[in-house]
DNA sequence: GAGTGGTCTAGACCACGTT
DNA sequence: ACGTGGTCTAGACCACTCC
Protein backbone atom coordinates (compact mmCIF):
# COMPACT_ATOMS: atom_id res chain seq x y z
CA UNK A 1 0.00 0.00 0.00
CA UNK A 2 1.30 3.18 -1.18
CA UNK A 3 1.02 5.81 1.92
CA UNK A 4 0.31 9.50 1.55
CA UNK A 5 3.22 10.50 3.81
CA UNK A 6 5.57 8.38 1.26
CA UNK A 7 4.23 10.25 -1.48
CA UNK A 8 4.88 13.51 0.48
CA UNK A 9 8.30 12.62 0.97
CA UNK A 10 9.37 11.74 -2.84
CA UNK A 11 7.69 15.19 -3.76
CA UNK A 12 10.02 16.48 -1.37
CA UNK A 13 12.70 14.85 -2.55
CA UNK A 14 12.17 16.15 -5.68
CA UNK A 15 12.04 19.72 -4.80
CA UNK A 16 14.74 19.65 -2.26
CA UNK A 17 16.58 17.57 -5.20
CA UNK A 18 16.14 20.14 -7.77
CA UNK A 19 13.78 17.67 -9.80
CA UNK A 20 11.17 20.45 -9.75
CA UNK A 21 12.29 24.20 -9.66
CA UNK A 22 10.44 26.75 -7.86
CA UNK A 23 7.47 28.11 -9.99
CA UNK A 24 7.21 24.63 -11.69
CA UNK A 25 4.55 22.52 -12.46
CA UNK A 26 4.44 19.03 -11.02
CA UNK A 27 2.07 16.16 -12.83
CA UNK A 28 -1.91 16.10 -12.06
CA UNK A 29 -3.10 14.18 -9.23
CA UNK A 30 -4.40 11.42 -11.96
CA UNK A 31 -1.00 10.83 -13.49
CA UNK A 32 0.67 10.65 -10.02
CA UNK A 33 -2.34 8.29 -8.95
CA UNK A 34 -0.88 5.98 -11.86
CA UNK A 35 2.56 6.18 -11.14
CA UNK A 36 2.22 5.17 -8.02
CA UNK A 37 -0.39 2.98 -8.28
CA UNK A 38 -2.63 4.45 -5.60
CA UNK A 39 -5.68 5.85 -5.31
CA UNK A 40 -6.52 10.04 -6.23
CA UNK A 41 -7.23 10.84 -2.90
CA UNK A 42 -4.14 9.17 -1.63
CA UNK A 43 -2.16 11.83 -3.76
CA UNK A 44 -4.09 14.52 -3.12
CA UNK A 45 -3.87 14.04 0.49
CA UNK A 46 -0.01 14.41 -0.36
CA UNK A 47 -0.31 17.07 -2.36
CA UNK A 48 -2.61 18.80 -0.02
CA UNK A 49 -0.68 19.13 3.29
CA UNK A 50 2.44 19.74 0.98
CA UNK A 51 0.08 23.23 0.13
CA UNK A 52 -0.70 23.71 3.65
CA UNK A 53 3.08 23.70 4.68
CA UNK A 54 3.29 26.56 1.73
CA UNK A 55 5.44 24.30 -0.54
CA UNK A 56 3.38 23.63 -2.98
CA UNK A 57 0.53 25.95 -4.69
CA UNK A 58 -2.37 24.60 -5.95
CA UNK A 59 -5.26 26.35 -8.50
CA UNK A 60 -7.68 24.08 -10.18
CA UNK A 61 -7.30 23.94 -13.44
CA UNK A 62 -3.96 25.49 -13.52
CA UNK A 63 -3.07 22.87 -11.62
CA UNK A 64 0.16 22.55 -8.60
CA UNK A 65 3.65 24.58 -8.98
CA UNK A 66 5.98 24.61 -6.65
CA UNK A 67 5.86 27.61 -4.22
CA UNK A 68 7.99 30.44 -4.33
CA UNK A 69 8.54 31.34 -0.98
CA UNK A 70 9.34 35.12 -0.87
CA UNK A 71 8.75 35.34 2.77
CA UNK A 72 10.06 33.14 5.03
CA UNK A 73 8.30 32.42 8.70
CA UNK A 74 9.41 31.41 11.66
CA UNK A 75 7.24 30.01 14.15
CA UNK A 76 8.01 31.66 18.01
CA UNK A 77 6.79 29.55 20.55
CA UNK A 78 5.98 31.42 23.79
CA UNK A 79 5.64 29.96 26.50
CA UNK A 80 5.14 30.23 30.54
CA UNK A 81 7.59 32.15 31.92
CA UNK A 82 8.57 29.60 34.76
CA UNK A 83 8.33 26.59 31.89
CA UNK A 84 11.03 28.69 30.02
CA UNK A 85 13.32 28.92 32.77
CA UNK A 86 12.72 25.80 34.53
CA UNK A 87 13.66 23.97 30.53
CA UNK A 88 16.62 25.89 30.67
CA UNK A 89 17.76 24.48 34.26
CA UNK A 90 17.69 27.43 36.25
CA UNK A 91 15.45 28.03 39.75
CA UNK A 92 11.99 29.92 39.18
CA UNK A 93 11.56 33.17 41.15
CA UNK A 94 8.25 35.25 41.48
CA UNK A 95 7.25 38.58 42.97
CA UNK A 96 4.14 40.71 42.80
CA UNK A 97 5.41 44.08 42.48
CA UNK A 98 1.64 46.06 42.12
CA UNK A 99 -1.99 44.88 42.04
CA UNK A 100 -4.84 47.39 41.66
CA UNK A 101 -8.20 47.81 39.63
CA UNK A 102 -8.58 50.60 38.16
CA UNK A 103 -11.33 52.32 35.00
CA UNK A 104 -9.46 52.20 31.59
CA UNK A 105 -8.15 55.42 30.92
CA UNK A 106 -7.66 56.60 27.01
CA UNK A 107 -4.11 55.23 27.17
CA UNK A 108 -4.39 52.18 28.42
CA UNK A 109 -7.85 51.62 26.75
CA UNK A 110 -6.09 51.64 23.37
CA UNK A 111 -3.32 49.46 24.99
CA UNK A 112 -5.97 46.53 25.40
CA UNK A 113 -8.21 47.39 23.10
CA UNK A 114 -11.42 48.03 25.79
CA UNK A 115 -13.89 50.80 26.01
CA UNK A 116 -12.75 53.45 28.20
CA UNK A 117 -14.47 53.31 31.32
CA UNK A 118 -13.97 49.74 32.15
CA UNK A 119 -12.73 48.09 34.95
CA UNK A 120 -9.42 46.76 34.39
CA UNK A 121 -6.61 44.82 36.84
CA UNK A 122 -3.37 45.83 36.36
CA UNK A 123 -0.33 43.99 37.69
CA UNK A 124 3.08 44.52 37.47
CA UNK A 125 5.48 41.16 38.22
CA UNK A 126 9.32 40.46 38.44
CA UNK A 127 10.24 36.93 37.35
CA UNK A 128 13.85 35.64 38.51
CA UNK A 129 16.06 33.11 36.95
CA UNK A 130 18.20 31.60 39.83
CA UNK A 131 17.41 34.74 41.42
CA UNK A 132 18.92 37.40 38.39
CA UNK A 133 15.98 39.40 37.17
CA UNK A 134 14.53 37.90 33.74
CA UNK A 135 11.24 39.26 32.67
CA UNK A 136 9.48 42.60 34.30
CA UNK A 137 5.72 42.08 33.28
CA UNK A 138 3.09 44.61 33.25
CA UNK A 139 -0.57 43.66 32.43
CA UNK A 140 -4.12 44.53 32.43
CA UNK A 141 -6.73 42.18 32.14
CA UNK A 142 -10.57 42.62 31.26
CA UNK A 143 -12.32 42.17 34.53
CA UNK A 144 -15.63 42.63 31.88
CA UNK A 145 -14.07 39.52 30.21
CA UNK A 146 -12.28 37.65 33.34
CA UNK A 147 -14.31 38.54 35.74
CA UNK A 148 -13.05 35.59 37.94
CA UNK A 149 -9.66 37.25 37.72
CA UNK A 150 -10.99 40.35 40.37
CA UNK A 151 -10.73 37.39 43.32
CA UNK A 152 -7.70 35.99 42.15
CA UNK A 153 -4.42 37.76 44.51
CA UNK A 154 -1.51 36.48 41.99
CA UNK A 155 0.75 36.52 45.36
CA UNK A 156 1.85 32.84 44.38
CA UNK A 157 0.57 32.31 40.65
CA UNK A 158 1.57 34.74 37.73
CA UNK A 159 -1.15 36.26 35.72
CA UNK A 160 0.00 33.93 32.60
CA UNK A 161 -0.05 30.67 34.46
CA UNK A 162 -3.65 31.66 35.89
CA UNK A 163 -5.04 32.79 32.15
CA UNK A 164 -3.64 29.78 30.62
CA UNK A 165 -6.35 27.91 33.13
CA UNK A 166 -9.36 30.05 31.93
CA UNK A 167 -10.83 30.83 28.20
CA UNK A 168 -8.86 29.86 25.01
CA UNK A 169 -8.44 33.15 22.89
CA UNK A 170 -9.28 33.42 19.43
CA UNK A 171 -7.39 36.49 18.29
CA UNK A 172 -3.18 37.72 19.02
CA UNK A 173 -1.16 40.43 18.24
CA UNK A 174 2.29 40.05 19.35
CA UNK A 175 4.42 42.96 19.00
CA UNK A 176 8.78 42.66 19.32
CA UNK A 177 11.01 45.48 19.94
CA UNK A 178 14.04 46.36 21.66
CA UNK A 179 14.08 50.11 23.18
CA UNK A 180 15.99 51.71 25.96
CA UNK A 181 14.82 51.62 29.43
CA UNK A 182 12.71 53.13 31.47
CA UNK A 183 13.95 54.00 35.27
CA UNK A 184 11.43 51.22 36.72
CA UNK A 185 13.31 48.79 34.30
CA UNK A 186 16.74 49.79 34.69
CA UNK A 187 16.31 49.67 38.44
CA UNK A 188 14.42 45.95 38.43
CA UNK A 189 16.34 44.36 35.64
CA UNK A 190 19.44 45.39 37.16
CA UNK A 191 20.28 47.08 33.54
CA UNK A 192 23.89 47.71 33.00
CA UNK A 193 24.67 51.17 31.57
CA UNK A 194 23.68 51.51 27.77
CA UNK A 195 21.83 47.53 27.82
CA UNK A 196 18.77 47.62 26.06
CA UNK A 197 15.70 46.28 26.99
CA UNK A 198 13.94 43.64 24.60
CA UNK A 199 10.02 43.86 24.55
CA UNK A 200 7.18 41.63 23.69
CA UNK A 201 3.97 43.44 23.38
CA UNK A 202 0.91 40.63 23.71
CA UNK A 203 -3.05 41.54 23.32
CA UNK A 204 -5.86 38.80 22.86
CA UNK A 205 -9.33 38.96 22.46
CA UNK A 206 -11.67 36.06 22.29
CA UNK A 207 -13.98 36.70 19.30
CA UNK A 208 -14.83 40.59 19.29
CA UNK A 209 -13.87 40.87 23.45
CA UNK A 210 -10.65 42.15 24.89
CA UNK A 211 -9.17 39.69 26.77
CA UNK A 212 -5.58 40.96 28.10
CA UNK A 213 -2.81 43.25 27.11
CA UNK A 214 0.90 42.58 28.27
CA UNK A 215 4.07 43.59 28.04
CA UNK A 216 7.34 41.41 28.80
CA UNK A 217 10.71 43.35 29.09
CA UNK A 218 13.77 41.32 28.85
CA UNK A 219 17.22 42.35 29.80
CA UNK A 220 19.00 43.25 26.39
CA UNK A 221 22.29 41.63 26.88
CA UNK A 222 20.93 37.92 28.26
CA UNK A 223 17.85 37.59 26.07
CA UNK A 224 17.51 35.72 22.91
CA UNK A 225 14.43 34.51 21.54
CA UNK A 226 15.11 31.68 19.40
CA UNK A 227 12.93 29.51 16.77
CA UNK A 228 14.22 26.59 15.03
CA UNK A 229 12.57 24.54 12.02
CA UNK A 230 12.77 21.73 9.81
CA UNK A 231 10.44 22.16 7.58
CA UNK A 232 11.12 19.50 5.40
CA UNK A 233 12.23 16.75 7.24
CA UNK A 234 9.62 15.32 9.31
CA UNK A 235 8.87 12.30 7.70
CA UNK A 236 10.97 9.02 8.19
CA UNK A 237 13.08 8.79 4.77
CA UNK A 238 15.81 6.18 5.05
CA UNK B 1 -24.77 18.05 2.11
CA UNK B 2 -22.59 18.80 5.62
CA UNK B 3 -19.11 19.95 4.73
CA UNK B 4 -16.02 19.19 6.92
CA UNK B 5 -15.46 23.57 7.14
CA UNK B 6 -19.09 23.70 8.90
CA UNK B 7 -18.19 20.64 11.41
CA UNK B 8 -14.88 22.44 12.11
CA UNK B 9 -16.64 25.47 12.62
CA UNK B 10 -19.38 23.89 15.41
CA UNK B 11 -16.37 22.36 17.07
CA UNK B 12 -14.63 25.34 17.39
CA UNK B 13 -17.33 27.10 18.78
CA UNK B 14 -18.72 24.10 21.33
CA UNK B 15 -15.54 25.15 22.63
CA UNK B 16 -15.11 28.75 22.60
CA UNK B 17 -19.16 28.53 23.50
CA UNK B 18 -17.33 26.65 26.43
CA UNK B 19 -19.48 23.65 25.50
CA UNK B 20 -16.22 21.43 26.13
CA UNK B 21 -13.99 22.74 28.47
CA UNK B 22 -10.09 21.79 27.93
CA UNK B 23 -9.15 18.63 28.54
CA UNK B 24 -12.88 17.35 27.99
CA UNK B 25 -13.71 14.47 25.83
CA UNK B 26 -15.94 15.63 22.81
CA UNK B 27 -17.81 12.36 20.80
CA UNK B 28 -16.16 9.92 18.82
CA UNK B 29 -16.37 9.93 15.14
CA UNK B 30 -18.98 7.62 14.65
CA UNK B 31 -21.38 9.27 16.73
CA UNK B 32 -20.88 12.71 14.87
CA UNK B 33 -20.96 11.21 11.73
CA UNK B 34 -24.27 10.14 12.86
CA UNK B 35 -25.52 13.18 14.45
CA UNK B 36 -24.24 15.22 11.51
CA UNK B 37 -25.65 12.85 8.91
CA UNK B 38 -22.60 12.53 6.87
CA UNK B 39 -20.00 9.65 6.37
CA UNK B 40 -17.43 9.32 8.60
CA UNK B 41 -14.65 10.64 6.89
CA UNK B 42 -16.11 13.88 6.56
CA UNK B 43 -15.89 14.17 10.66
CA UNK B 44 -12.54 12.74 10.43
CA UNK B 45 -11.06 15.26 8.08
CA UNK B 46 -12.76 17.98 10.50
CA UNK B 47 -10.92 16.89 13.73
CA UNK B 48 -7.60 15.41 12.21
CA UNK B 49 -7.35 19.58 11.14
CA UNK B 50 -8.41 20.87 14.36
CA UNK B 51 -5.95 18.38 16.15
CA UNK B 52 -3.22 19.43 13.57
CA UNK B 53 -3.82 23.33 14.80
CA UNK B 54 -3.29 22.10 18.56
CA UNK B 55 -6.84 22.69 19.52
CA UNK B 56 -7.87 19.11 20.05
CA UNK B 57 -5.71 16.34 21.15
CA UNK B 58 -6.55 12.83 19.38
CA UNK B 59 -5.31 9.26 20.57
CA UNK B 60 -7.09 5.56 19.58
CA UNK B 61 -8.74 4.02 21.81
CA UNK B 62 -8.80 7.46 24.32
CA UNK B 63 -10.82 9.55 22.01
CA UNK B 64 -10.80 13.06 21.03
CA UNK B 65 -10.44 15.65 23.81
CA UNK B 66 -9.81 19.42 23.75
CA UNK B 67 -5.99 20.65 24.31
CA UNK B 68 -5.08 22.32 26.69
CA UNK B 69 -2.82 24.98 25.61
CA UNK B 70 -0.05 26.15 27.54
CA UNK B 71 2.69 27.69 24.80
CA UNK B 72 1.51 30.11 22.19
CA UNK B 73 3.06 30.45 19.11
CA UNK B 74 3.48 33.35 17.04
CA UNK B 75 3.97 32.90 13.51
CA UNK B 76 6.70 36.15 12.56
CA UNK B 77 6.50 36.37 8.32
CA UNK B 78 9.95 37.63 7.42
CA UNK B 79 9.59 39.28 4.16
CA UNK B 80 11.79 40.07 1.51
CA UNK B 81 13.30 43.58 3.22
CA UNK B 82 12.07 45.37 -0.41
CA UNK B 83 8.68 44.28 -0.50
CA UNK B 84 7.99 44.69 3.21
CA UNK B 85 8.94 48.30 2.82
CA UNK B 86 7.16 49.09 -0.46
CA UNK B 87 3.82 47.15 1.07
CA UNK B 88 3.68 50.24 3.93
CA UNK B 89 3.83 52.41 1.18
CA UNK B 90 6.93 53.79 1.01
CA UNK B 91 9.95 53.87 -1.21
CA UNK B 92 12.80 51.20 -1.58
CA UNK B 93 16.36 52.31 -1.84
CA UNK B 94 19.44 49.98 -1.74
CA UNK B 95 23.08 50.48 -1.38
CA UNK B 96 25.92 47.59 -1.79
CA UNK B 97 28.82 49.09 0.94
CA UNK B 98 31.27 45.42 0.57
CA UNK B 99 31.71 42.85 -1.26
CA UNK B 100 34.27 40.07 -0.39
CA UNK B 101 34.99 36.65 -1.12
CA UNK B 102 37.38 35.37 2.02
CA UNK B 103 37.82 32.22 4.17
CA UNK B 104 35.87 31.16 6.61
CA UNK B 105 38.06 32.04 9.66
CA UNK B 106 37.08 30.13 13.44
CA UNK B 107 34.48 33.41 14.01
CA UNK B 108 32.67 32.87 10.87
CA UNK B 109 32.58 29.30 10.61
CA UNK B 110 30.85 29.48 13.71
CA UNK B 111 28.34 31.96 12.77
CA UNK B 112 27.23 29.93 9.70
CA UNK B 113 28.19 26.64 10.66
CA UNK B 114 30.57 25.84 7.59
CA UNK B 115 34.08 24.35 8.08
CA UNK B 116 36.96 26.77 8.44
CA UNK B 117 38.84 27.42 5.43
CA UNK B 118 36.14 27.30 2.88
CA UNK B 119 35.50 30.18 0.61
CA UNK B 120 32.68 32.64 1.72
CA UNK B 121 31.01 35.86 0.08
CA UNK B 122 30.33 38.10 2.62
CA UNK B 123 28.49 41.48 1.67
CA UNK B 124 27.53 44.57 3.79
CA UNK B 125 24.04 45.64 1.97
CA UNK B 126 22.07 49.42 3.92
CA UNK B 127 18.53 48.92 2.52
CA UNK B 128 16.30 52.64 3.12
CA UNK B 129 12.86 53.21 3.26
CA UNK B 130 12.40 56.93 1.87
CA UNK B 131 15.72 57.81 2.01
CA UNK B 132 15.65 57.00 5.76
CA UNK B 133 18.22 54.27 6.93
CA UNK B 134 15.79 50.61 7.64
CA UNK B 135 17.87 47.95 7.96
CA UNK B 136 21.61 47.34 7.94
CA UNK B 137 22.43 43.69 6.80
CA UNK B 138 25.50 41.95 7.27
CA UNK B 139 25.85 38.62 5.26
CA UNK B 140 27.90 35.63 4.86
CA UNK B 141 27.07 33.36 1.93
CA UNK B 142 29.14 29.60 1.58
CA UNK B 143 30.26 29.51 -1.97
CA UNK B 144 30.43 26.03 -1.35
CA UNK B 145 26.55 25.40 -1.17
CA UNK B 146 25.72 28.31 -3.80
CA UNK B 147 29.02 28.63 -6.01
CA UNK B 148 26.55 31.05 -8.53
CA UNK B 149 26.84 33.55 -6.17
CA UNK B 150 30.70 34.03 -6.80
CA UNK B 151 29.31 35.69 -10.29
CA UNK B 152 26.75 38.12 -9.05
CA UNK B 153 27.74 41.13 -7.86
CA UNK B 154 25.34 42.04 -5.90
CA UNK B 155 25.42 45.83 -6.89
CA UNK B 156 21.48 46.54 -8.28
CA UNK B 157 19.38 42.99 -7.02
CA UNK B 158 19.82 42.71 -2.98
CA UNK B 159 21.05 39.29 -1.41
CA UNK B 160 17.72 38.56 -0.49
CA UNK B 161 16.21 39.29 -3.35
CA UNK B 162 19.13 36.45 -5.62
CA UNK B 163 18.93 33.92 -2.77
CA UNK B 164 14.97 33.27 -3.09
CA UNK B 165 15.48 32.59 -7.03
CA UNK B 166 17.72 29.93 -5.61
CA UNK B 167 17.16 26.47 -3.93
CA UNK B 168 14.83 26.21 -1.19
CA UNK B 169 16.21 25.59 2.31
CA UNK B 170 15.08 22.55 4.71
CA UNK B 171 16.28 23.99 8.12
CA UNK B 172 15.98 27.82 9.95
CA UNK B 173 17.12 29.33 12.90
CA UNK B 174 16.37 32.82 13.75
CA UNK B 175 17.25 34.68 16.57
CA UNK B 176 15.70 37.94 17.96
CA UNK B 177 17.31 40.46 20.46
CA UNK B 178 18.22 44.13 21.09
CA UNK B 179 21.76 45.10 21.59
CA UNK B 180 23.81 48.14 22.26
CA UNK B 181 24.64 49.37 18.64
CA UNK B 182 28.33 48.96 17.09
CA UNK B 183 30.52 51.66 15.60
CA UNK B 184 29.33 51.24 12.23
CA UNK B 185 25.20 50.69 13.07
CA UNK B 186 25.01 53.74 14.62
CA UNK B 187 26.84 55.86 12.10
CA UNK B 188 24.95 54.47 8.89
CA UNK B 189 21.37 53.40 10.68
CA UNK B 190 22.04 57.32 12.07
CA UNK B 191 20.95 56.15 15.47
CA UNK B 192 20.08 58.75 18.42
CA UNK B 193 22.06 58.62 21.33
CA UNK B 194 20.89 55.70 23.55
CA UNK B 195 19.10 54.37 20.67
CA UNK B 196 19.47 50.08 20.73
CA UNK B 197 19.52 48.55 17.52
CA UNK B 198 16.52 45.52 16.52
CA UNK B 199 18.56 42.40 15.50
CA UNK B 200 17.26 39.71 13.52
CA UNK B 201 19.90 36.89 12.95
CA UNK B 202 19.34 33.72 10.38
CA UNK B 203 20.65 30.82 9.13
CA UNK B 204 19.75 28.76 6.65
CA UNK B 205 20.68 25.02 5.62
CA UNK B 206 20.30 22.71 2.82
CA UNK B 207 19.68 19.07 4.14
CA UNK B 208 23.21 19.19 6.44
CA UNK B 209 24.93 21.27 4.66
CA UNK B 210 24.97 25.37 5.72
CA UNK B 211 23.93 28.07 2.86
CA UNK B 212 23.93 31.75 4.61
CA UNK B 213 24.34 33.75 7.43
CA UNK B 214 23.01 36.56 8.12
CA UNK B 215 22.56 39.89 10.35
CA UNK B 216 19.73 42.51 10.22
CA UNK B 217 20.13 45.56 12.60
CA UNK B 218 17.04 47.76 12.51
CA UNK B 219 16.75 51.32 14.11
CA UNK B 220 15.23 50.18 17.63
CA UNK B 221 12.62 53.45 18.04
CA UNK B 222 11.09 53.13 14.79
CA UNK B 223 11.10 49.46 14.24
CA UNK B 224 8.51 46.99 15.05
CA UNK B 225 8.27 43.35 14.62
CA UNK B 226 4.59 42.28 14.27
CA UNK B 227 2.54 39.40 14.35
CA UNK B 228 -1.36 39.17 14.11
CA UNK B 229 -3.16 35.72 14.10
CA UNK B 230 -6.50 34.64 14.05
CA UNK B 231 -6.71 31.38 15.74
CA UNK B 232 -9.89 30.11 15.25
CA UNK B 233 -12.04 32.09 12.64
CA UNK B 234 -10.96 30.96 9.40
CA UNK B 235 -14.42 29.56 8.96
CA UNK B 236 -17.55 31.18 7.78
CA UNK B 237 -19.68 31.68 10.01
CA UNK B 238 -22.85 33.96 10.02
C1' DG C 1 -10.30 -7.82 23.84
C1' DA C 2 -12.53 -4.10 22.23
C1' DG C 3 -13.04 0.73 21.18
C1' DT C 4 -11.04 4.35 18.99
C1' DG C 5 -8.70 6.93 15.43
C1' DG C 6 -5.66 6.41 10.92
C1' DT C 7 -5.67 5.44 6.37
C1' DC C 8 -6.92 3.75 1.84
C1' DT C 9 -10.19 2.81 -2.08
C1' DA C 10 -13.16 3.51 -6.15
C1' DG C 11 -16.23 6.22 -7.50
C1' DA C 12 -18.84 10.38 -7.88
C1' DC C 13 -20.15 15.18 -8.38
C1' DC C 14 -18.96 19.82 -8.15
C1' DA C 15 -16.40 24.49 -8.17
C1' DC C 16 -13.29 27.07 -10.07
C1' DG C 17 -10.52 29.35 -13.33
C1' DT C 18 -7.91 29.05 -17.52
C1' DT C 19 -8.41 28.97 -22.28
C1' DA D 1 -15.70 24.22 -22.69
C1' DC D 2 -12.96 21.59 -20.21
C1' DG D 3 -9.16 20.27 -17.19
C1' DT D 4 -7.92 20.59 -12.69
C1' DG D 5 -8.32 20.34 -7.81
C1' DG D 6 -11.95 20.09 -3.73
C1' DT D 7 -14.88 17.38 -1.37
C1' DC D 8 -17.95 13.65 -0.04
C1' DT D 9 -19.41 8.69 0.38
C1' DA D 10 -19.69 3.88 1.99
C1' DG D 11 -17.06 0.66 3.05
C1' DA D 12 -12.96 -1.63 4.52
C1' DC D 13 -8.92 -2.95 7.11
C1' DC D 14 -5.55 -1.84 10.30
C1' DA D 15 -2.80 0.14 14.42
C1' DC D 16 -2.77 1.59 18.61
C1' DT D 17 -3.78 1.67 23.41
C1' DC D 18 -6.65 1.47 27.27
C1' DC D 19 -8.86 -1.78 30.29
Amino acid sequence: MVSYKSIKAEILNGIVGRQWAPGELIPNEEDLARDYGCSRSTVNRALQELADLGILERRRKAGTRVAQRTSRGALIQIQIVRSEIEQSGRRYGYVLLHREVQAADSATAGLIDAPRGKPLLHLRCLHLADGVPYQLESRWISLVALPSARDVDFESVGPNEWLVTQVPYSRSEHIFSAAPPNAEERERLRLRPDEPVFVIERRTWLAAQALTYVRLAHPGLSYRMISREDDLLDETES
